[in-house]
DNA sequence: AATGAATGAGGTTTCATTCAT
DNA sequence: CATGAATGAAACCTCATTCAT
């Protein structure tokens, strides 16, 4: 039963991994319209292996994404518990510095071409819950406003996603801005 | 220059309009990765007659960038003269709305794809010389904080657009948060 | 109203026209797995001009039979006229050879990979029709046994065809036995 | 011949056996387009098994139809012993039943992609002989016509063939009409 | 000896751009 | 000048065959 055949797996394991994190680089720089051969081209493997993992660019793309997102996640739960008034501010700008460097991240925010809660209902809905538990404990705390809500603070992202990519560093600047417009008062 | 043949010019200009309205409408509707013969279709001209207009479908693209940000600024300057205090918001949000149906204008702003400054060096020019105008009014009004300068404006309205484009008429609820974000104090 | 564009077609129809005349005898040749590719080399043009003018392989499969059957069936009518009691053998052995020669024809009436009667109706229908009306005449001059109906001529052609294609002229040698066969006593 | 380890070739023997049996079922359920990972897929074993024992896909194709024919050889021989005036017929519209399942049979039969003769020599010398044997046996029985050879014959299972995969069991209203062309008178 | 992962040529289809009519 | 047909370079995906494990 426990034999998911792990020695024949060896070299696939190593060469899907490889296509991941190449396909995620390739996706990043070049965003989802990048053509499979070259991503085949850059991971040194022919076009075939990366269908042999993922039947579809989609499912490539997916792929990533999820494997980003629960990184993301990851990260997330652990610095939520340190300090509940700075949690969501923390990751706010955290994923926009994510979203700066990585395309595919930004289009499955932004939902072009890629509509997270179909492709990835459970992580898109672990997410979910992940940043309504942030605003909540905020709330609480006092550091955000009562009135905002979770579609809104998906909205922020996105939007904030997009002035990091626009304009690199320098989108900084207006993190405070940001961040006084989220405070009460 | 040679002005000689008029009759055949006013045919050619009603056509490069005809296709620049037809074509603004279906980037605006489908995104840049329509079909020129779709265009084509939509606007009753052969190919050819928009590759006589313009050389590229990048050309095409940049001309209705052009005439949009000649409308977004024109309308602009009358309403920079009513309100000196408003002026910049009212700006920032209606542009939000018009990227929201205008892939075009968004991604002209986010250069995605498309860098405006290189481009449209007099349009790029001329947008940021009222854009500084009326930071300026607002800034001598009170209404905006004065730390804030043009370039955040412009990474400001990338962001505005992406929200609104991402989540329709309900980001306008964030409106006053960005809002309160800029405002001393 | 009358101008179905004339003038442009004259090179798009004399380049239809061809492709559909390259294109039936490279499917009768080697069937319908030829690649468009090939169809394009021998036809002299780009892979383009064949799906402007058929959007699909299928498409173009169907137009080449359709086209077929519309001869076949044409020349059918003209020979029921003459003689009542031969006209359904003449037709058979007729259809014979053409799907000797015409391996499109051939699998149009198996229906390996293509069903006439979905693709093509009307030219089924008719071609229905005129085979019942064949059968029914050739029954009233009593050279056809009356217990046989139309599906079971349509099999006879698909029998015949695969015969023909399989031993050449050879095959005609059993003509006379299959005329035997369908002869009443 | 150096049959040193058996226990292996008993393996490899069943693995053979295996493939082949599968590989049938296959082939007459989907056609020779079928790709050979769905057949070791079927057959529980990795593509590199299928190609250790037949080099190539049409080595396969070839090995299932020598197989068949065998069997199809071996029944008639038995049959062609009980009743030498029926002996042909009996045998024709098996092998009519046996194509209608066994669309590799077919192929191999009417030569499609695939030539018996040069193929398999031996298995057809043997096909042939038999034919020509129960051709004999009617013949003098007075129950098949003497013009008929063996090609004639051959050309016969062809198109049985043909109809009864084409129409089903509806094909077999036309049994009697082909034995009665055959018949003498 | 068996496995199934990797290869890469090849198939269908799309579309920016050119050019004969 | 306008037209839209033709071009041909990709793009995505499949599958017979080879080869590392």
């Amino acid at each position: 039963m426990t034999e998911n055949d792990r020695p024949l797996r060896a070299d696939a394991a190593r060469n899907r991994a490889r296509v991941l994190r190449v396909a995620y680089e390739t996706f990043a720089e070049e965003g989802a319209g990048v053509p499979i051969d070259e991503i085949a081209r850059r991971a040194g493997v022919g076009a075939g292996t990366i269908y042999r993992h993922f039947p579809t660019k989609e499912a490539l793309f997916q792929a990533i994404v999820a494997d980003r997102l629960r990184q993301v996640v990851e990260r997330a739960r652990d610095q939520a518990a340190t300090d509940p008034g700075e949690g969501l501010y923390a990751f706010l700008f955290h994923l926009a510095e994510q979203g700066a460097t990585d395309l595919g991240l930004t289009e499955a925010f932004a939902g072009s071409g890629f509509d997270l809660a179909t492709s990835l209902p459970e992580a898109e809905r672990e997410f979910t819950t992940l940043m309504a538990d942030m605003l909540a404990r905020g709330q609480r705390a006092g550091t955000v406003r009562p009135d905002v809500d979770v579609d809104d603070v998906k909205t922020l992202i996105v939007g904030l996603q997009a002035m990091r990519r626009f304009r690199g560093e320098q989108a900084e600047r207006l993190y405070p801005l940001i961040r006084a417009g989220l405070t009460p008062r």
